[in-house]
RNA sequence: CGGGGCGUAGCGCAGUCUGGUAGCGCGUCUGCCUUGGGCGCAGAAGGUCGUCGGUUCAAAUCCGGCCGCCCCGACCA
């Protein structure tokens, strides 16, 4: 039973990069044995799901369709969301936004102030509670959130704020469609910034400009800025974020230059004047269809025009004081005066992201997750695991990969084959395979998943070498 | 909301035209076998045929209402 060789003592190796317990959970949630998760995978595509991405989290165990539009979240897929959330909220939090709660059922009442509540249509969701008092599931937060700003905020000194919050919305679309891209409940990150004048606002705007371009680099993305309309507000300050893939919804057109500009090599200081770094990225061409200018695109060089199409993952907004001035949202200026405050808002779609990293990165035989989230960093496989052998070698394998990272283990009783299949279409980024043909040799095999690319390593090496 | 399609076992589908004891593949369960890319053999379980009504000796099949889901378009984070 005990194993020919040994390692765990000598091994060494640096610091987790990522807390080894879930957000919101005090459970050990590194190590998880594939005989113990519910993890209901699908050798076959359900005939309702017609993209990619909504075919492979059908298939991959991360999702199942409970009504048109609307998904529940396995454990799987849950812990890819959960990662997301996390990213968004580093970065929010890193760029001086506060987070907040805000709940789904809102009062009619609320958007009657605002003149939304007839204006918003059959889009919005209406219920009534038992004492027939109207309430609505929010589809987006601003109306609530001028609220509590405006009873807790009332000076200048006071100002800026930006609060958001990551919470589920409900638009009940005609048409829901792609999978979590397009559902009808939907977990987004909402926020809104609060300033005293445009100047301010403008601030407050590149903040979340830069923090985005961060946000979204960190999930292994190529988000790029677009100008967005900005309707009868006019101005430059509406970006839409678009990630590029050719299932997209919407045609985009830029500057391939854009496509290769790095941010997160940069240190970003917060307080510091970002106009600079919002103007780099905006001084190249980029517009989606509606915005899309041919003369202006004609101009760049053929060999840097790029037409692709687009995935929104995120939109950021300045909108002045169109729910601060029916609203009341009114703070005392320098001068005594009384000044509405100029508002903007800012959306990252976070489940529907889940969608857009599949689309952005997937193969013939599944999902392709960047690090950065995905469920698992590694996948380990048991290849005979009524070999007592084999077995203890995946056992210390795994609590020492347990220690160091997340690691999800193949202790089935299957075929190789079939652990293969499976784990190439969950997509964890990287496979330690366990066999009696390198057991011999005392080395397991560890895979990349995007690359494909194998490497023999001495069972000793393997926690240093994916650490 | 306009146009189209679909609803039969957990998943993918046949059967509906031409009414007559509900089938196939995969998956699941049991046993054997096998173990580096969804292996093989034997056996088994599992279905109010979306739903309500009508026609008929007899309805998955024909007729009507309703519900649900998908696709194209218009719309949208």
């Amino acid at each position: 039973m005990a194993p020919r060789f040994a390692f765990g003592s000598r091994v060494s190796y640096s610091p987790p990069p990522r807390p080894r317990h879930a957000p919101g959970s005090s459970k050990d949630l590194t190590k998880m044995r594939m005989s113990q998760y519910f993890l209901p995978t699908l050798k076959e595509t359900p005939a309702e799901a017609q993209i990619v991405s909504h075919r492979l989290m059908l298939r991959a165990g991360l999702i199942r369709q409970t009504s048109a539009g609307i998904y529940a979240w396995l454990p799987l897929g849950l812990r890819v969301l959960r990662n997301i959330e996390r990213i968004v909220r580093e970065e929010q939090d890193a760029s001086g936004a506060q987070e907040v709660l805000m709940p789904t059922i809102q009062s009619a009442d609320l958007w009657r102030e605002s003149g939304r509540y007839d204006a918003y249509g059959p889009e919005m969701l209406r219920i009534k509670d038992r004492h027939e008092r109207e309430m609505l599931y929010g589809p987006t937060n601003e109306e609530m959130i001028t609220v509590l700003f405006r009873d807790g905020v009332k000076s200048y000194r006071d100002l800026p704020r930006n609060l958001y919050h990551i919470q589920w919305k409900f638009r009940d679309e005609v048409r829901p469609r792609f999978g979590v891209m397009r559902g009808r409940e939907f977990l987004m990150k909402d926020n809104y910034s609060f300033d005293i004048d445009k100047e301010g606002a403008r601030r407050s705007y590149n903040k979340m400009f830069v923090a985005y371009l961060r946000t979204f680099a960190r999930m292994g993305l190529k988000a790029i800025p677009m100008r967005a309309d900005t309707g009868p507000i006019g101005g430059d300050l509406s970006h839409e974020f678009i990630v590029l893939a050719d299932t997209g919804e919407s045609a985009v057109f830029c500057h391939r230059g854009l496509v290769d500009k790095d941010i997160l090599s940069r240190e970003i200081d917060y307080d510091s004047d970002l106009q600079p770094i919002v103007n780099e990225w905006t001084s190249l061409y980029a517009a989606t269809d509606e915005m899309h200018d041919k003369a202006a695109f004609e101009k760049i060089p053929e060999g840097d025009r790029l037409a692709a199409r687009g995935i929104e993952v995120g939109h950021i907004f300045y909108f002045g004081t169109k729910y601060s001035a029916p609203m009341n949202a009114i703070v005392t200026g320098p001068n005594g005066d009384s000044v509405n405050v100029e508002m903007g808002s800012y959306g990252i779609g976070v489940s529907r992201l889940v969608g857009g990293i599949i689309e952005a990165s997937h193969d013939e035989a599944g999902i392709v997750w960047p690090e950065t989230v995905a469920p698992f960093k590694v996948a380990l496989l048991n290849l005979k695991p009524d070999d007592a052998t084999v077995s203890a070698a995946c056992q210390k394998l795994y609590d020492a990969l347990g220690a160091s990272g997340q690691v999800l283990y193949d202790d089935r009783d299957l075929r190789p084959g079939a652990k293969f299949a499976d784990m190439d279409l969950i997509g964890i980024p990287w496979q330690v395979i366990v066999g009696p043909k390198g057991l011999v040799a005392g080395k397991a095999e560890v895979k990349n998943r995007k690359t494909g690319q194998r490497e023999e390593l001495a069972f000793d090496d393997v926690v240093p070498r994916l650490a």
